[in-house]
RNA sequence: GCCCGGGUGGCGGAACGGUAGACGCAAGGGGCUUAAACCCCCUUGAACCGCAAGGUUCGUGUGGGUUCGAAACCCACCCCGGGCACCA
């Protein structure tokens, strides 16, 4: 079936829809793409992050595993043990939302979706070795997701406590961070609020320095990407230290800028301080305060990360400055975050912005302790200068003046320097059913009790009700959680809670390597042979959250022995989106080109190559849809130039073979280039330049053994990125082997040389003249040939010559004055 | 506000500090055809000079600078996209 209003400009002369199944199938028989431990031969693990089965290819995934299957053919091509696997990121809400809103259970729906797309990945001839195909819905991969929390929580990285987490007053439902955009919840833009509740968390801060330090070694890393985890990890250095209370009492706070001490006017506590109680109890101000801390704890999200309006109550208590011994006023107010430091600060209004603004706003006083440049028209300074009205700093410059504060504060015993993070722990528990179980036993004579290994996998159970109430739908599933205690025998509760499918992708590229293991996660000599990724491919939304929880899991998994290696992915891909019309195509803007579509009307190869052609790999690409018709039609001319019915000639090789056959090494050397750097937009330009030169070749008294070489070589460097017309071009032509199995071309230097390059002539830096040189021409004689030529001369004439710039071969400039 | 990217023909995009616009799309002209489609050939940044061959000037967001020479390097600014955002 055509697109409507897309008909195809070529009259085709290969027929894509007996092609491409044909091949596709040969591959799967002759099992061409199965991987094995090979000692002999260097490994390249290739995986595209595996995708969410969302039921039907989008131009997003055709871009991503044209890509992803390029360079697992090309690597093959060039000798490596490749390992290419696929699986399916198949738990979450998307399934379960479906499945509330149809009624119909979430697993067939999601195994039809996966069946699906299978299908139409084979149909785009992206090669997997399906033998080791995974699922994290499945109980065979979700019981190691249950092993893995059982680890982690053996050595006291997973731990429950209560804590705030979002909540949707609309769905009636937690939501995951990631749900929550710009403080709305993504599905009914409601304004989240903060609701306190019990969850489980993996201590991901007790790894925040070494995920910082080994940022660092991932050199083939988007700069982008690291630069974001830096900021998502958040080090910030400083002291902690104590403030007494005026009649009793003390709290910590936390702050980069121990050097401006002399300068705290105030104090600030969040609202959920444990201390603000005694603070305020029978205090004048006790029930503004209790009101303010009522209306802060009802506040959406996006009310209380709006920048600009602060809003506070004092406390009706003093603090005393520990360097001065100044009598301040204590507020609560929510621009401090609990979260963050200690949930308290020192106010220093002259050197940071949001105090001066509260300062400001309550009529607190202002001391600056650091000289602002002159000329100092700002409010806040918080730029580096020699200290004032600070005792014993005066005149010191912020690093000294830092640096004296904390010895100062630890001579009295009185503080610490310290290192705050903004990495926050993860936190797993979803009130979600479709998710793999939290294998604890609650208790009540021995507490959380884990499941013993020997038990698991703990089964996700068959449910009706999928309908989230702000706890689990597994939590009225009697027979589910009603069981016994495995320490003590006696009656017990299943936690209810299943796993944040983020805890699935955190560690399957360890499963690939070991798929089938029925007695652990993964065998580590096996996961030892492929780790780690030498190429990882997805997009640059997982930057913070995938990413950076698997390299926390892998440098988990290092440290209990099961891996040798401490970062997951070597080398990292972020593709660049497809777009429409400007925006990202999806279902419910109505602007999807679906790849089925061009499967029919162009194939898969023309669509494989007009994504590669498109647009450089990194940049978001606008679709337009008649930019295919150009790869089909080149992908015609190569069809012609390599079945064509040519008048070859017997002669001996001349001038025009030369060029051609160095053209064609010189091609190799250009394309091989451009795959290792993801150039693929200039590596098909090359490959249609090489054509063209070689149809006007096949025109005009061509010689067999030269075309026959240069079509050769054209077939091989296409096989990686239109594989199936070139296998059957590579048969057609009887060479006997399989494309795939064949070995990608080496240029000889030698042929690839031209024998005359273009020299540039200018003068005063402007273009006068062109003239073809040999290419190991001297500076001697570039000079003289500029200087001879008869369009330089009409220049000259009446000028003087002060200077020339010679740089043989390409380029002479005459500079006259 | 802060941190990254990025602004090049009608469009997607090429260009180790050295021929700006490769390659492709679209458009126009011509050939083939009874006709059309397909295919093939030519033209296609702008302005100007020339009968022509050819030539000149301008041109990579804006304004400066460095350089023999800048789309590329430096400074300032404008616009677009993305990320983070009361993190003490």
């Amino acid at each position: 079936m055509m697109a409507p209003g897309l008909p195809l400009p070529t009259q085709m002369s290969y027929d894509h829809k007996a092609i491409e199944p044909k091949w596709q199938k040969r591959w799967e028989a002759d099992r061409v793409f199965e991987a094995s431990e090979d000692p002999d031969r260097p490994k390249f693990y290739n995986v595209c992050m595996y995708p969410y089965p969302s039921g039907a290819l989008h131009q997003g995934h055709v871009r991503n595993y044209t890509y992803g299957d390029l360079l697992t053919r090309y690597k093959k091509m060039q000798g490596f043990s490749v390992l290419s696997p696929m699986g399916w990121d198949s738990f979450g809400l998307p399934a379960e939302n479906a499945a509330i809103a149809t009624g119909a259970h979430p697993r067939p729906n999601t195994e039809s979706q996966i069946a699906t797309m299978t299908d139409q990945m084979k149909r785009l001839g992206a090669m997997y070795d399906w033998t080791r195909e995974l699922a994290s819905h499945k109980p065979d991969f979700y019981r190691w997701d249950q092993w893995l929390f059982l680890e982690l929580h053996q050595r006291g990285l997973a731990y429950k406590r209560e804590a705030p987490v979002n909540w949707c007053p609309q769905d009636q439902t937690v939501l995951a961070n990631e749900q929550v955009v710009d403080g709305l919840c993504e599905r009914c833009d409601t304004p989240v609020v903060k609701r306190n509740l019990s969850q489980w968390f993996f201590k991901i801060t007790d790894y925040a320095e070494r995920l910082l330090e080994d940022l660092d070694l991932l050199e083939d890393w988007p700069d982008r990407v690291r630069t974001m985890q830096r900021n998502w990890i958040g080090r910030s250095e400083g002291a902690t230290f104590g403030i007494e209370v005026e009649g009793g009492g003390s709290f910590e706070v936390f702050t980069t800028r121990p050097d401006t001490i002399f300068g705290m006017t105030f104090c600030v506590l969040a609202p959920e301080h444990p201390i603000v109680d005694q603070l305020i109890v029978g205090s004048e101000s006790e029930a503004e305060a209790r009101a303010y801390i009522e209306t802060s704890s009802r506040a959406s999200e996006i009310d209380r990360m709006s920048v600009g309006t602060k809003t506070g109550v004092f406390t009706g208590a003093h603090a005393i400055n520990p360097a001065n011994g100044r009598r301040v006023p204590i507020y609560i107010a929510d621009y401090v975050l609990m979260g963050y430091g200690t949930g308290a600060i020192m106010a220093v209004p002259g050197q940071d912005q949001r105090d001066w603004d509260f300062a400001t706003k309550y009529s607190i006083e202002i001391i600056r302790t650091v000289e602002p440049p002159e000329g100092w028209k700002g409010e806040a300074y918080t730029g580096d200068g020699p200290a004032i009205n600070s005792g014993f700093l005066d005149g010191l410059h912020k690093e000294d003046a830092i640096a004296a504060a904390i010895a100062w504060l630890e001579t009295e015993g009185l503080g610490r320097a310290t290192v705050t993070w903004r990495l926050r722990d993860w936190l797993i528990s979803r009130q979600r059913y479709w998710g793999s179980p939290i294998p604890i036993i609650n208790c009540d004579r021995c507490g959380m009790v884990p499941v013993p290994m020997d038990q698991l996998p703990v089964l996700l159970p068959e449910i009706e009700d999928y309908m989230p109430k702000g706890q689990s739908p597994l939590a009225v599933v009697e027979e589910f959680v009603n069981t016994t205690c495995p320490s003590c025998g006696g009656p017990a509760r299943r936690e209810t809670d299943t796993m944040d499918t983020f805890v699935d992708s955190s560690w399957y590229y360890f499963r690939y390597a070991d798929p089938h293991n029925t007695t652990r996660a993964f065998d580590p000599e096996k996961a030892g042979y492929w780790m780690p990724l030498d190429q990882y491919i997805g997009g640059v939304e997982h930057a913070v959250l995938h990413l950076l929880y698997a390299r926390f899991i892998t440098k988990f998994l290092h440290d209990i022995g099961l891996s040798d290696v401490e970062e997951p992915f070597s080398r990292l891909f972020t593709q660049g989106m497809i777009t429409l019309g400007g925006s990202k195509m999806s279902k419910s803007k109505g602007n999807v080109v679906d790849p089925l579509d061009q499967f029919a009307s162009h194939g898969a190869d023309a669509l494989r190559l007009w994504h590669l052609f498109m647009a450089p790999p990194t940049d978001d690409a606008a679709w337009t849809s008649s930019g295919i018709d150009g790869t089909r039609r080149f992908l015609e001319r190569v069809w012609k130039a390599a079945t064509g019915d040519h008048q070859f000639t017997l002669r001996e090789p001349d001038e025009r073979d030369r060029q051609l056959i160095g053209l064609s090494h010189r091609t190799v050397m250009k394309v091989t280039d451009d795959i290792e750097r993801f150039n693929f937009n200039t590596a098909v330009p090359a490959l249609m330049i090489l054509t063209n030169a070689l149809g006007d070749y096949l025109g005009d008294e061509p010689r067999a053994e030269t075309a026959d070489e240069v079509i050769r070589k054209l077939i091989l460097m296409l096989a990686p990125m239109t594989p199936h017309v070139t296998h059957e071009l590579w048969e057609m032509r009887g060479y006997g082997t399989m494309l795939a199995e064949e070995t990608w071309p080496v240029a000889d230097e030698e042929l690839a040389r031209e024998e005359t390059v273009t020299l540039i002539i200018q003068v005063n830096g402007k273009v006068r003249d062109r003239m073809e040189v040999a290419p190991d021409v001297s500076a001697e004689e570039v000079e003289a040939i500029a200087l001879g030529s008869e369009k330089v001369r009409v220049w000259l004439d009446g000028a003087t010559v002060t200077k020339v710039i010679a740089k043989p071969p390409r380029m002479v400039n005459i500079v006259i004055g």
